[in-house]
Formats: C-alpha cells, structure tokens, sequence
RNA sequence: GGAGAGGUGGCUGAGCGGUUGAAAGCGCACGACUCGAAAUCGUGUUUACGGUAAUCCCGUAACGAGGGUUCGAAUCCCUCCCUCUCCGCCA
C-alpha cells in the first residue's frame, strides 16, 4: 500500500510514477473519495464526542443525587438530536473508508527511479552475464530427453496422478533434487548468515493480502475448498514475511543488519493465462520447490540489502557453475508489490536461451504497510515500517533442469557439479539405466 | 472427537456496568543522587486514524474478532476465532 500522505501531497506526481508500472491512477476517484471520507469522519466523530459528553453526564448527574430516570431525562432531547445524525454518519465513513481501501489495496508500488522504462521483458536491462555457455561436441538435447534417459523423470505418471503441470522423479534425478535443497539452504544458513525457517505451506486472506498476492491475483492463486479460507501458498515469501505482521520489532530483534530468513517449501500456482506457454518439461508447474530468501531491514539499509541478496541467490548459480545473467526489470515486467527487482536467468543449452530461476525484489515499505511491520526506531522512539525484501535462492526445479541440460554427457549421463557431490552422497554422475 | 479453563498494554497481572486507555509490579527511557556504577528516589512509557505541516495539544476508535442490550460496556448477552489443561485418537 502507498502511503496515503504522499497521495494527498501530491496525487498527480504518484499518479505519474506509477505510468511507468503501466499502471493508471485515477486521481479524480482518489480525491473524490478521500474528501468524502474526511467530511463523514469528522462528522461522525464530532457527533460521537458530543454523544460520549451527555453519557458521562448521566454518571455525574446520578452521582449529585439525581435518580437514574431523572438523569436520563436531562439528556435525551441532546441524544435524540444526536441520534437523528449519528447512524448514517458512521455508516458513510465505513462506506468511504472501505472503498478508498479498495482502490488503495489495487495500486501497485512505485517503481524506484533507476527502474528502466518499458512495457515487458524486452525492454529489462542486462547488468551482467556471468559464465561461458558450454560448447557441445554431441546434439544437446533438453532436460525432458535428458531426464526420462536417466528414468528419473516422468510427466505421464503425474499426468494421471494429477493432471498436468506435474512431474514425479525418481532415482538419482529425485535425489539431485533434494540435494540441492540441502545445498542451497546450508549456504545461506553457514555462509550467508540467514536463519533457517520452518512454515505453514497453508495461510489466510490476511497473509496474502500483506504481501500483496490479494486482493488483485486471486486467480493466480490454489483456494481450498470449504469454509476454512486458506489458500495454498504461491510462494514461501507469503508466510515468512508475514511473520511480521501486526509486530513492531524492538531494535534489538531487528538487529544491526536486519534479520534474514531462509526457508524451503513448496510453492502452488494455478497457473491462469499461461495456457500453451512452457508446457513441455518442468520449466511452469503448479508445484515446485523453492528456496526463499526473505529480509526484514531499516529502510536506509534496503539498497544495500537487495545487492547483497542478489548476490547470495548469484553464489549459489556460481557454486554450481551455472552460466547466467542478471537483468533488472523494467516497469512493465516487475510485479505488483515490487521497488525495484532483479531477475537471474540461467542459461538452458536445450532452448539456447536464458531462463528466469531466480527473483529478487525491494519492495519498500509497500508490503509492511499493508501488513503493520515496524520496527520501533530508537531515534524516535516511534515505530516505523520495515523495509522488506525477498528472492528466490534458488527455484529447485529450474536448478535442476539447468544441472540436467547444462552437465549432459554425449552418453547420457550428466555430471554432478563439483559443489553438489558432498550432497549426493559422493556420486559424481548420472546415469542412464 | 469428549470435558473444562481462558484470551486485557513490551511482559506479569487487577478490574466484572459510570471521567478505566485501563490499578499494581516488572521491563524500558530520562532526570536526581554518585568520581563512576549499583541501590534508591522522581518523572515518563500502547496503537491507528482525524483536526494540522508538527515529536506538543484536542478528538474518535481499539481490552481476541464481529454483532447485540444500555443514557453509558474491558465489564452483561449471542456468534465466530485462537490458546491452555485433562481424556481419546494419531504422523
């Protein structure tokens, strides 16, 4: 959510920021709604407080010997008055409130100045590519061929299962796989100083509505059926970042650096729209494992955090020597709730391009707003909004398509990277049969 | 699933219809005392929104959430949520 003193300030400037999101503003609505939410507040609070008056002077009255009929008497001419106003008053300022809330909770965060303009990824700028894409002496084939070749990769049988958009592993594929979960969340707990988490993989309406999935990408997300309200949860972001919520972390928590958080899960997309698009292998899921590097910090920190975020999600690319290359976003292909974000895309030989396996954003204040995290700064005394981050570090699936296509060996095997093998128990390669 | 207890400020914990946003204690902050510290004493210490640009001041709201009764609700009633204890079941 914006701040809504800076909408007041200056609607037509925000209004400007958020075009290059793509996204209209519209101030007249804005205005309009805020200047009736203010009459009606200041109407019903007036009346309330004139209410609030004559009900303690009932007390008083009765306490100077009045009898209780007799003290109830004296004000009922000022109630009735009161009354004949009050009712529809409170209920204009709930109506108000609650439709500038809506418009409120659907706009987007304002990009941050050094975001390239643009409308989709086309237009998002290379920072930097980091790593040779292989040459091959042998046809390369794709992570599916490379997969089923190792039967350890089999679509069909979560296709009845399931349905589609599911994969099963099996042998040493399936092991790799959570090696690399072992892996990534070893590095960033012992290098990289985060601190493991364990979470619910189901939350409310109110998680999701802190980090911004809701109220707008509803059909992005699983809903359970019944009358629970959980939603399954698109990303561990949602739950670890609401861990937050409605705190006001001392400084002492918080500590000089912020705390960090590393969590893996499963993550569940509907994936809606995106009919035809990557349907072929485990590149789009509706369940895949990530992850998640989730950081809580002083806003003057946040810059600095994203970079080194960034990084840690880059070591793990690095470690595993996987060529790749960062690009920051530009305002069309960043999300809703995003500052500033970075993508990581790996190099896939079976497509011959690069592919997004990691993203990480700054999201400002924005989500902290929505979900009441603060941190009480002792310079002020005051409690103040957190700045939050997140990113992917890494998404296990893609890691693993990307270990599959980029270490295939002309015979089928696939070579497990030097980093990995302490994970795989010592096996150093895949292979067929 | 059965039976019971309970949800109050950073924490412990009173209040059970009337200036109670809330006693007391702890914690914390500032001040005094001290060479300094401890101890002691004093003062202060919830949050959101609005009046306003404002850390002062004033108002409204919030004692798990939502409704109701009442001139007036933390206190009474209803619904829901959550926590704890015992029993049963269970990874």
């Amino acid at each position: 959510m914006l701040d809504l003193k800076l909408l007041r300030q200056d609607p037509e400037g925000v209004a400007d920021r958020l075009r290059k999101k793509h996204f209209e503003f519209d101030v007249a609505r804005f205005l309009a709604l805020d200047a009736e939410r203010k009459r009606a507040e200041t109407e019903s609070q007036t009346l309330q407080s004139q209410r609030n008056q004559a009900a303690r002077q009932v007390g008083v009255l009765i306490k100077q010997g009045l009898s209780v009929d007799e003290a109830k008497a004296q004000v009922a001419d000022t109630l009735r008055t009161i009354d004949e106003r009050l009712e529809a008053a409170v209920q204009q300022t709930r109506t108000a409130q609650q439709q500038l809330d809506e418009l409120l909770m659907a706009v987007p965060n304002l990009p941050a100045d050094r975001v390239p303009e643009g409308a989709d990824e086309t237009a998002n700028a290379e920072v930097l590519r980091w790593g040779e894409p292989r040459a091959f002496d042998f046809e390369v084939r794709d992570h599916v061929d490379v997969g089923q070749r190792l039967a350890g990769l089999d679509f069909d049988a979560a296709a009845k299962l399931t349905g589609s958009r599911f994969m099963v592993l099996e042998g040493q594929v399936a092991r790799m796989h959570r090696a690399l979960i072992q892996f990534m969340l070893d590095t960033h707990t012992t290098r990289h100083g985060y601190r493991e988490v364990y979470v619910p993989y189901l939350v409310n309406a109110d998680s999701l509505r802190g980090t911004g999935q809701l109220p707008k990408f509803e059909e992005d997300l699983f809903r359970l059926e019944g009358d629970s309200g959980y939603y399954l949860i698109p990303t561990a972001e949602v739950p670890v970042t609401n861990l937050a919520r409605d705190r006001i972390l001392e400084a002492d928590e918080l500590g000089e650096h912020g705390v960090k958080l590393v969590c893996h899960t499963p993550c569940f997309r509907s994936e809606a729209g995106s009919y035809g698009r990557d349907t072929r292998g485990m590149i789009r899921q509706h369940q895949f494992e990530k992850v998640e590097l989730v950081q809580l910090v002083r806003p003057e920190q946040a810059d600095a955090a994203l970079e080194a975020l960034t990084g840690h999600a880059e070591y793990i690319l690095q470690a595993l020597e996987l060529p790749y290359r960062k690009v920051l976003l530009c305002g069309g292909d960043m999300g809703f709730a995003a500052a500033a974000t970075y993508d990581l895309e790996v190099w896939l030989p079976g497509q011959s391009q690069y592919r997004e396996i990691s993203s990480c954003s700054h999201f400002g204040d924005f989500q902290a707003r929505r979900m009441m995290a603060r941190w009480r700064n002792p310079a002020t005394g005051k409690p103040e909004y957190l700045h939050t981050l997140n990113g992917s570090g890494l998404a296990v699936g893609r890691t693993l398509v990307a270990i599959l296509e980029n270490y295939q060996q002309a015979d089928g095997s696939v070579t497990v990277p030097e980093a990995l093998v302490p994970f795989m128990g010592g096996l150093r390669a895949l292979t067929p049969g």
